[in-house]
DNA sequence: GGGAGCATGTAATCAGTTACATGATTTT
DNA sequence: AAAATCATGTAACTGATTACATGCTCCC
C-alpha cells in the first residue's frame, strides 16, 4: 500500500491538483513509484473519503474544473507512522534477470542486441539523476530535508550504476558466447 | 508477461508438478521471480490450453494426484522468442525510497531501527547468493549454460551488496539527525 | 479408521494498466 | 465556431495475493 502513501507525500510537499500530481508524479517521485493519473484519481477519491486529505473549498468541485488537494491532520499522521513501520524489502523481480536464466536453456538467440539497449537506456536514465542533482543538491550546507530527499536519490544513481556494471559485463558474457 | 516464462524454463530444466514447481520457486527461480503455488497452478493450465507443455499422460489425472508437465516444442520456441524480446527495464519502485522521502516531510521517526532491520536481512540473502554460487558454481570451466546462470546469481549478489551499502549510508545520515 | 500432511484447485479481492468518455478552456 | 488540449473521470481487464476447499496417501 504505498501508493496513498506516496500521494501524501507529494501532497505534503505541496498541495495539488489531480493533474498537478500526475506531472510531478512524471518527473520526481515516479522515479521511485510511478502512478498513472487514472491511479491517482482513484486514490484521491479514497484519501478524501478515508478523512485524511480534503479539497479546498475554494474551487467549484465539477468535472473538469481543477480541484486542489491538501493533506490533515490525520493523513500526515498516518505518514509519520507508515515511516517507521516494519515493513520487509521485496524480493528482486526482474524479467531481465529471468531472460539470462531462460537464455541458459533456449540459448542467447537476441540477447545481446537487447542488452545493448539496455545498457544505454541506464545510462541515460543514470544522467537524468546525475542532472537533477546537480540542479537540486549543488554542495554545500544541507538541511536535513536535503540530506534525506538527496539520499533516496543517491539510491537512483547507486541502482543504474549497478545496472550498468553489471550489463557490461553480461555482454560481455554473451558476446563471448556467439 | 514473464511468469509463464519463468515457469516455461524451470520446466526445460526439469519436467515437474505444480507443487514441485512452487518448491523450486521457493528456492532457485523464485529468487529473481517469484510466485505462489496459486499463480502457479492457473498458469499451467492456460500453458497447457495454449499447448506450450503437456501433462505426461502416465498418470491418472485427478484431483490430489500428481500431474507432470513437460514442454513442447511450443512452448520452447516461445521461450526462445521471449528470450530476445524487447522489453524495456522497469522503473524502479522501492516502498523504502518512498519511506525516506515521506521521511523528508513528516520526520525520520522509527526510521533508523527499520534500516537496521532491513540491513540484516539483505546482509542474510547475500549470504543466500553466496552459498549458492559456493555450491553451484564452484571455481573451473563452465559451460555457457554455468556461465548464465552464474551471470544472474551474479546480478542478485550485486544488487544485495548494493543496498547494504546505501542502508550504511541511509543510517549514518539518520543516526546523524536523531 | 482417524489424523497429519501432501497435492491440486476455487473464490474473492486488490493494485496496476489500458482504453475510452466528457466537460472546460485556450487557440486559431 | 471549430480544433486542440487541459482536466477529471468510468469501465474493463490482468496479474498478484489471501483465504479457503477438497481429494489423496501414509502412518499410528
Amino acid at each position: 500500500m504505498s501508493l496513498p502513501h506516496a500521494i501524501l507525500t507529494a501532497l505534503m510537499e505541496k498541495p495539488s491538483s489531480g493533474l498537478e500530481l500526475t506531472r510531478r508524479f512524471d518527473r520526481s517521485i515516479g522515479y521511485f513509484w510511478s502512478a498513472t493519473h487514472q491511479q491517482i484519481y482513484r486514490e484521491l477519491g479514497r484519501l478524501e473519503e478515508a478523512g485524511l486529505i480534503r479539497a479546498l473549498p475554494s474551487e467549484v468541485p465539477v468535472r473538469g474544473q481543477k480541484k486542489q488537494y491538501e493533506v490533515l491532520d490525520a493523513g500526515s499522521a498516518e505518514l509519520a507512522r507508515w515511516v517507521g513501520e516494519s515493513q520487509d524489502p521485496k524480493a528482486i523481480r526482474d524479467p531481465l534477470l529471468l531472460r539470462i536464466r531462460a537464455a541458459a536453456v533456449v540459448g542467447p538467440h537476441g540477447l545481446a542486441a537487447e542488452l545493448r539497449r539496455h545498457l544505454e537506456l541506464h545510462r541515460r536514465q543514470l544522467a537524468v539523476y546525475e542532472a537533477i542533482e546537480e540542479r537540486d543538491f549543488p554542495p554545500g550546507r544541507d538541511s536535513d530535508e536535503d540530506r534525506l530527499r538527496r539520499l533516496v536519490l543517491h539510491g537512483g544513481t547507486g541502482l543504474e550504476t549497478f545496472w550498468l556494471r553489471w550489463l557490461e559485463e553480461a555482454l560481455a558474457e554473451v558476446e563471448d558466447m556467439t
